[in-house]
DNA sequence: CTAATTTT
DNA sequence: AAAATTAG
């Protein structure tokens, strides 16, 4: 499923922006809740980043 | 350190 | 191949 709403994220440049993630997946470790990440590309540079995007944010591609 | 993912 | 991402 594509990826869709908004996620407020920390820029590599400080700023903070609403951006729809490229992608979203877990990440945890065997028996630990862990976050989810989501792929970001930043407007300003075109540079991807990661950050986290909330635990209830559905995984997507 | 661990987890998945993908850009760099 | 390494970096980055979060937090336990």
């Amino acid at each position: 499923m594509a990826c869709t709403k908004p996620v407020k994220v920390k820029l590599p440049d400080g700023g903070e922006k609403e951006l729809v993630p490229k992608k979203v997946w877990s990440l945890s470790p065997k028996g630990r809740k862990g976050v989810k990440i989501g792929l970001f590309q930043d407007p300003a540079s075109g540079k991807y980043f990661r950050a986290k995007v909330p635990d209830d944010y559905p995984e997507c591609s």
